[in-house]
DNA sequence: CGCCAAAATGGCCACGTGGCCATTTTAATT
DNA sequence: AATTAAAATGGCCACGTGGCCATTTTGGCG
C-alpha cells in the first residue's frame, strides 16, 4: 500500500510538499504540484484514514445502532443517516442490538474500540448500557438517541410524539365502541423498551378502561413475538376485539396470525399499526396507521451529530418531536357486539 | 481518552507490562495482572483499534457495499453478514450504492481510505468500478462479490443460480399458457447490471419466444421504477399476459401498480416473482417466488473474506452457486385468452 | 549586483499501539 | 552462598499521518 513518503519519492519532493498538494495546493508551485499529482495517480495513492484520525485525534467515523436492520423503518433510516453523514465525509459503522441488551453492549464496545466520534443509537436495554453510553460520553463520544430515549436522558434525541400518537389510535378506537383493544407488546425496561407500549396503558384508564392482566405480554418488536402474542390473545375467553400494533413488522406477524385464524379484519377485529409500510395499502382491508417523518428524523439525528462534533466542546443537549400522522384506510370499524 | 501508558502510570508498571495483562496475561504475575486490571477497570480503557490496526499492518473491519439497504433481501444480507463478521472480531462498514454507479464509488473510495481488509459488495454499475476493485485488491483487500458478479469476475462470488431460475420460471409461465411475458427490469451493464435480466430473452428464445421491443425497458430495481413500468406495460396495445419481478420490492410496486389498474390476479395478468418476503404471504392470491437461501449466502460471504483476510498470501478464488426454490401459490394461471 | 521579503520547500515529532529484544527478579539447585 | 535457568518486567521503535517550525529559493527593486 502506498504512503505519501512513495508519493513523494516518485515525483522527487519531501513528504511535506506532497501532502500540501493535497490539503493546501496554493502553498505548491504549479509545476510541483503537478508532477506530485501524477505520481498520485500512478500509484493510486488513497491517504490513510486511520492514520490521519490517530493522529488528529479525531475520527470522521459515526457509530449506527439499530434495533433491527430487517424492519424497514430502521432501514429507511439508516439510509438517510448514512447518505447525510457521507455527504460530510463520515464513514458509518453500522450494528443491530436485535432487541438485546448483550449485542447492544458488543456493538458499543466495538465502536467505543474504533473510537468512532459521534453514535447514532436506538437504545434501551438495562442501566448497564446506559453506563456504557456515560462512559463512551465521557471520552468525548457524542450521542444522539433516536426512536426512544432513556428516561431523564443526558443526551440529545429525536422522537416522534408517541404519547400523543398512542392517545389519539386508543381514541380513535373508543369512539368507534372499541372497549377490548389489546397491545402488541407491553413495557420493560429491558425486554421491551418502548414509549409507545408505556403510554397504553395509561391512555386506556384516561378513558375509563383497564388493560386485562391476560394482554399484557412482553414481547421483543419482532414480527415472529406479534405473531405468536396475536395467536395467543385471539384464543382468550374474551379476546380482545382491536388490536394496537407499536410497529410494521409486529403488524405483518399479527395480519398472518389473523389469517390463518379466519378472522376478518374489520368486521372480526380491527388493526391500528405504526409505521407505513407499501404493503399496507395492497393488502385487502387497507391498515390504518400512524406514519411516521422517517427522512426528516434520520437527517436531523445525522445533522446533530456531525454539528456536535465539528463544533466540539460542551454538546448542546437538543430534544426534537416530530409529529405522526394518523392515515385511515378501513382496517378499523365498530366492534360486532 | 486514557492509553495503555495511563494504565500503566495507575498499576505502578511499565507499559509492555500492562498490554500483556490483554494479550498475553500468562506471562505476567498473578498479583501484577490484577492489579493492572483495576486500573484498566477504573480509567475504562479501552485500545484504540485504530492505533492497533496502524502498527499491525492489517485493519479488523470489512465494508460492506450493498444496492439498497431498504430492500429486504439486502436487509437480510447486512444481519447475516454482521452477525457473522462480529464474531470473528471484526467491524462492518455499510454502504449502499441504490442502484447508482457515482455512489458505488463513493463508497468504495471511503473504504478504501479507511484500509477495510475486505469487502462483501454487490457490484456492477461500470468499467470504471471495476477498476477500482482491482487496484483495491492489488493493494491487499480481500474481495468476494455477492449477488452479482462482474462477468469473468477475478473475485471469489457467491450467486443464486439465477440462469437456472429464470428457465423455471419463464418455462412456468410458457406451460401455462403464457406467451406474452414481460420482465421488470431488462439487463443494462450500467444501471442494471443483474443476471436474471440478462437470462430473461435467452429464456424465452429457448422457447421460440420472443420478447417485444416495447416490453424491454432498462430501470432501477426499486418499487418505484417497477410501478411504473408496470403502469407502462399494461396499457399497451398488447400488454404482457404475465409479469416476471426480479425483485421482491419491484414486485411489490407492480402488485400495486395492478390494483390501481383494476386488473386481477391471475385471472387477467399473472406475476412471478424472485425473494420470499412475508407481505407475499398475506395479498390475494399470494405470490408466486423464487425463495433464495439469504442466511447462508450471507454466512458464507463472512466466512470467505475473513478465511481470506486471515490466512493472507493470494486468495484463492471459490465461486458459489445456491439453488433458488419456487414455491407456487396461486398468482400464476393460464392466460385468459 | 546585492538586498530582502515572499514564495516554496523541507525536517521533525507525536498520536497509541504491537512486536521484538533487553534487563531485572525469582526460585531451584548445588 | 554461589550459580543458573526461568519467570517477570521494561525499553524502544515503526506504522502513516498532521501540525509546526526551519530552511532554501525566487524575483522584484535600488
Amino acid at each position: 500500500m502506498p504512503t505519501i513518503n512513495d508519493v513523494a519519492a516518485l515525483a522527487g519532493v519531501s513528504a511535506t510538499t506532497a501532502k500540501r498538494v493535497l490539503r493546501e495546493p496554493e502553498r505548491v508551485a504549479p509545476a510541483t504540484q503537478e508532477r506530485v499529482q501524477k505520481a498520485i495517480d500512478e500509484l493510486h495513492y488513497v491517504p490513510d484514514e486511520r492514520a490521519g484520525a490517530l493522529r488528529r485525534g479525531r475520527n470522521r467515523s459515526v457509530g449506527l445502532v439499530l434495533a433491527s436492520v430487517v424492519e424497514p423503518f430502521f432501514a429507511s433510516l439508516m439510509r438517510v443517516v448514512s447518505h447525510t453523514l457521507r455527504q460530510h465525509g463520515y464513514t458509518v459503522l453500522v450494528a443491530e442490538s436485535e432487541y438485546e441488551a448483550e449485542l447492544e453492549l458488543q456493538s458499543l464496545k466495538l465502536f467505543h474500540g474504533n473510537r468512532v466520534s459521534g453514535l447514532i443509537i436506538r437504545p434501551g436495554y438495562g442501566s448497564p448500557n446506559l453506563d456504557y453510553l456515560l462512559r463512551m460520553r465521557d471520552h468525548g463520544t457524542h450521542i444522539v438517541e433516536i426512536d426512544y430515549h432513556y428516561p431523564d436522558s443526558p443526551f440529545s434525541w429525536i422522537m416522534l410524539d408517541n404519547a400523543r400518537c398512542v392517545r389519539e389510535g386508543v381514541r380513535h378506537l373508543y369512539d368507534m365502541g372499541h372497549r377490548r383493544i389489546a397491545a402488541l407488546g407491553s413495557y420493560d425496561p429491558v425486554i421491551n423498551p418502548e414509549d409507545r407500549s408505556r403510554t397504553f396503558p395509561l391512555a386506556m384508564q384516561e378513558l375509563g378502561l383497564e388493560v386485562p392482566d391476560e394482554y399484557r405480554r412482553v414481547i421483543r418488536l419482532t414480527e415472529d413475538d406479534a405473531y405468536r402474542l396475536t395467536h395467543d390473545l385471539m384464543r382468550l375467553d374474551r379476546p380482545p376485539t382491536a388490536l394496537f400494533g407499536f410497529n410494521g413488522s409486529g403488524t405483518l406477524g399479527a395480519f398472518r396470525a389473523l389469517q390463518e385464524l379466519g378472522l376478518r379484519i374489520p368486521q372480526d377485529v380491527s388493526l391500528l399499526s405504526f409505521d407505513d409500510y407499501t404493503w399496507m395499502q395492497v393488502v385487502r382491508p387497507q391498515i390504518d396507521v400512524f406514519s411516521q417523518p422517517v427522512d426528516d428524523m434520520g437527517r436531523l439525528a445525522a445533522r446533530l451529530v456531525v454539528s456536535e462534533v465539528e463544533q466540539g466542546g460542551e454538546p448542546q443537549i437538543k430534544h426534537n418531536v416530530f409529529p405522526g400522522e394518523l392515515l385511515k384506510r378501513g382496517s378499523c370499524a365498530a366492534p360486532r357486539d
